[in-house]
DNA sequence: CGAAGTCTTGAATTCTATCAATAGGGGTGG
DNA sequence: CCACCCCTATTGATAGAATTCAAGACTTCG
């Protein structure tokens, strides 16, 4: 029951927008769902979370769309036996519950300090009724997310443990705008991300130790990490 | 960037929409994207395909949104090692290639014989600009998917092999909408089964033979199985 | 009826999880 | 400001699960 498709042009404009709060100068289009968001900026509710504090549960009634202004967040899903899938880690930009729902289908816990923005349902279903423009993103930014969604299913679905951790630097720091060279931080355990590379906690961690011994990474500290041989990473996540 | 929540209430609806092609009649709301899409189905082509024919490959300009009519479409992403990943695979009723995009992010093949009606990209996005109920169920439509493929996320995540062989039978009954105690049929070959469970054949044959043995399940012949302790099946693919 | 492909079953190997212990880092309180 | 403690991460050894390699049985189709 699946079936999709997606707004590929649309994918670097979404990366991009956490840094471009100004926006619509820069040449191409980076109007995102973000940006009409920030249309009904007043509308919204600044919010802010500590380390570890959740900002709703699975199950509660979906009344709110957050849109992430800093910090990490992690969506996860609890189960009755204590097993945790971690779905996915938002950043800066990011948006929360956009859909029409009943209620929330992922718990979202904050991994770092995080403040955001959070909009009355009311008033994103306005925005989305009366603007042809930001229906047309939202459509994209479900679309971004589904793909997503199919290609971390192909990571665990195909990819062998170092091969997950390779795809998973890859894609933050794609996400982060962080380039090969530079540091980039690690703000999620390393329990939030064997939980959501399907692995545990010492498979991730020999696994990072196998990329620094290949000369791939190197590491800083336990929380930053450095991309040396972008090629290599990139070979070894194989995103076909 | 994920982010997501979902229209539970559809789902009932949307898994009945493939036997319901008078619909309207009975009750509930049962109107969905499929139903939408019969309103211009004087647009549409029908074409059918044969077992293992290419419906577009992953890639290809996304023209046409495709509705299926009859039988079963496996939607996959192909590597250049020869690695396969299965997103999904699609029933009568599913619809294909929803969304505003410039390619095709995935293979759809045919499963078995497949018929389906065929929808330039123009009429479906009139549909869409034209009416709200037709966006609403698109939306909908999308939310499904989102949710759909970040449940398999867990299986894949979380989930040991025999785990998740019972989740996939468990879906696929509800989906057939056939009950406990009857035959269904299972179209898809193990390797298809494996390269969406992210398994080995070896480990799909040796995961339903264990179910045999424990006497969850029945199995007629290699395509069809029965469902014979409904309870123990859910306890074991223990979906939280 | 025979052949090709698919599925099942078995044995050995490989990868990851589990169990266990140590080391490192950050925060707190003295 | 430093020492201590707790939490997290790393590393090692072992066990377990799934893959791989290999062979045989069953279907299906020509």
């Amino acid at each position: 029951m699946i079936a999709l498709s997606t707004a590929r042009a649309a994918t670097p404009a979404f990366f991009a927008e956490a840094a471009a709060a100004s926006s619509l100068a820069d040449g191409a289009a980076p109007v995102t769902l973000t940006h009409h968001l920030q249309t009904i900026q007043s509308y919204g509710a600044r919010q802010h979370y500590s380390r570890n504090e959740t900002i709703f549960n699975q199950g509660d009634e979906a009344g709110h769309v957050y849109r992430i202004v800093d910090g990490t967040v992690r969506l996860c899903r609890h189960r009755p036996d204590g097993r945790r899938y971690v779905v996915d880690f938002l950043l800066p930009g990011d948006v929360i519950g956009f859909v029409e729902s009943p209620d929330q289908p992922v718990s979202a816990e904050a991994v770092t300090e995080v403040s955001l923005v959070a909009f009355p349902r009311a008033c994103f279903d306005r925005l989305a009724r009366d603007s042809a423009e930001a229906r047309k993103q939202l459509l994209c930014h479900m679309s971004e997310s589904l793909l997503s969604a199919q290609q971390h299913l192909f990571v665990l679905g195909c990819q062998k443990a170092t091969e997950r951790v390779a795809s998973f630097l890859l894609r933050l720091a794609e996400r982060l705008d962080v380039m090969s060279g530079e540091r980039m931080d690690l703000f999620m355990s390393r329990q939030d991300i064997a939980d959501h590379l399907g692995l545990t906690i010492e498979t991730i961690s020999r696994s990072i130790t196998a990329l620094r011994s290949g000369g791939l990474i190197l590491i800083p500290n336990a929380h930053q990490i450095i991309i040396r041989d972008l090629v290599a990473l990139r070979t070894l996540a194989a995103e076909g």
